[in-house]
DNA sequence: GATCGTGACTAAAACGATTACGTAGCGGGG
DNA sequence: CCCCGCTACGTAATCGTTTTAGTCACGATC
């Protein structure tokens, strides 16, 4: 019966409707067993032996008939799946999302597919989803900004997680040197009461952050007052927290020229949350934000940050659980790989005196 | 040889690390055949005659040894995957990020996972990767904000397409309706000099959005001129496209007191672009962006902008395709199905006389 | 007492690959 | 002339399920 989509559809035209030859369909077309089809087909060592005359048969055959080897047989057979498990609290955040685009560019580059699975803090889903990985065979994980508990049986990478587990390897960000840009940037401006705000409990960065912040900050002699510093609540990724607990900071009328958010997001609702009550960005308080986020550069004013370079640490992430998986004795014991952060100074941060000048 | 990591690991306890226990090992221990237990487990209508107390001898059994059907084998075998495939232009980007979140929901409810992958607009890709796809055998196929011309062997739904494709179901805003929101709210605001910036030749919704607009503007009565009309050019999900054409805008000196972007991003660049030619926005330029990003709610000043439900847009496309994966003949031919936009009115427009006002 | 139905399973053929091992034919060395 | 070692393949097992078509025993029915 022919086609409705006349003409153009016959002979070499594959649609992508017919359904696929088999390894076997082939095979008998060539007028040999499957085993050799195969072998020269994924240019097995084995088939060197085979003369180019055969082999250019082969592949002409698979040509003609758009051979694509069926994937579950041969995952089957190879217990190899090709495919990464990401876990992320939640896809749509500006975070999250520049990490999966790294980590994607390198993933497909290299012929592996990912699933992903947004788990919103939630700890069953933290807990089942790794488990339903699994039951779908994926050849590694990557968790991103995820506490991490397990040992799994596949190489597990994680993405600002801090946690030192066996078969982990944790791609981290340098907050030494991240509060070291941030707070000296602002005492160079002469801000001397910094006001803070903490990532969430459950940000697998908020620790090792706020350390490094206490670390640095004892190191230049700042003092951190904990009237002065506050910690985001809930995990909706809105600026509507920052907004909140700036209100409740500034509820406490503790005075301060600046503060320092823990991301770009918390630091926008900040912003606004200044604004309402009377204080203007920068000049009355100068507001240094985290991650460097696409819209941050296109706030108004532009938001003065401290960059991560997510998309390559997704990158990096990528490339890692790879070479864990392909060489892995080796690289298993890889447990820390650090990246550097950048400062990048745009319109939140002036000068500490800057309030008499401005206010014309 | 004893486990490392002493004690619990023993008996029932199953790390998971150990390799998992197959059918017939399972059915060995229970003394029964692979096909038996295969058939309690899956609660097949053909073991409905066997007893209750043989079913919980297997239930029971697996659950000791922690059995899950290998997906790869099962798959082989009943030509499913229970994945699909997604298209985006770029996962970081809010837009597609926004309706992923919705697919995503959906899908992994209903026991799906998805592979995602982003082609940025590159048409090598966006023709590669379906074909991919295929080749991992995806049950269906959803593409967000993607031009679409193949007919595949699967379902396949988009967002944000418009062609009509045979076996494609189109998830598309009602843009008519969306036109009318924001140009009555404009046109209430005392506005007649309206620019517009127009998306991106390889978006999908550009056409579309396009013709609405002009027949809107037609029926109220509104000019839609050329000169104060332009266009966004290249790929990058960044605001600088916006500013870029808002600036050649400027620069023509045609007069306009209000302008409606393609979309929140552009919007933003555009605002940044009118601002540094000394206009204020809203007072002497209102603008109207497009999506209802995150990030709109939490610009300074707010964002006015036609919302389009994109989380939601995303789970009817989810369900959709999940629909048409089990029903397939039914509802094949299922074209289109429509979403409502929605107004939302923040800081960035008012009334086109404000000019004076505000000038204090 | 032959037949029938039914309850409780089982056998075996797929699904579509991969891969260790085997072997037929042939030329050459001893 | 025999055996060795290539070359060029083929055989068959295996991966772990699903599913159709039986089988077998046993009690009921005519």
């Amino acid at each position: 019966m022919p086609r409705k989509r006349s003409g153009v559809d016959k002979g070499a035209r594959h649609t992508l409707h017919e359904r696929p030859i088999s390894l076997k369909k082939l095979a008998e077309y060539v007028g040999l067993a499957p085993a050799t089809v195969s072998l020269v087909i994924n240019r097995s060592a084995v088939a060197d032996s085979i003369p180019q005359e055969t082999k250019d048969r082969i592949f002409a055959a698979a040509r003609k008939f758009n051979y694509r080897p069926n994937f579950f047989a041969r995952s089957l057979r190879t217990q190899r799946s090709f495919t990464i498990g990401v876990m992320v609290p939640e896809v749509s955040d500006g975070y999250a999302a520049m990490v999966m685009s790294g980590i994607e560019d390198h993933l497909l580059q290299e012929g592996y597919f990912y699933f992903v699975a947004s788990h919103r803090h939630r700890p069953d889903l933290i807990d089942e989803y790794p488990r339903l990985f699994l039951g779908r065979s994926v050849d590694g994980l990557i968790a991103v900004d995820t506490p991490w508990h397990h040992d799994l049986a596949v190489p597990v990478v994680t993405v600002s997680g801090h946690n030192e587990v066996k078969g982990v390897t944790n791609i981290v960000l340098d907050h030494e040197r991240a509060a070291e840009l941030a707070l000296k940037h602002l005492l160079q401006l002469g801000h001397r009461k910094i006001a803070f705000i903490k990532g969430q409990e459950f940000s697998s960065d908020t620790a090792a952050r706020w350390n490094a912040i206490e670390e640095v900050a004892r190191r230049l002699g700042l003092p951190v007052s904990s009237k002065l510093t506050v910690q985001l609540e809930g995990d909706s990724p809105s600026p509507q927290l920052g907004y909140k607990v700036t209100k409740k900071l500034l509820a406490t009328h503790e005075p301060f020229t600046a503060l320092f958010a823990f991301n770009d997001i918390s630091a926008m609702g900040a912003i606004r949350a200044l604004r309402e009550s009377g204080k203007r960005v920068p000049e009355d308080v100068s507001v240094v934000g985290f991650d460097d986020i696409q819209s941050a550069a296109y706030q108004n004013p532009g938001l003065t940050t401290v960059r991560q370079p997510l998309r390559k640490m997704g990158k990096i992430a990528a490339e890692t659980v790879l070479r864990r998986i392909t060489r892995r004795a080796v690289e298993a014991n890889l447990k820390e790989i650090t990246v550097e952060p950048e400062l990048v100074v745009r319109e939140t941060t002036c000068a500490a005196g800057a309030r008499e000048e401005a206010q014309e």
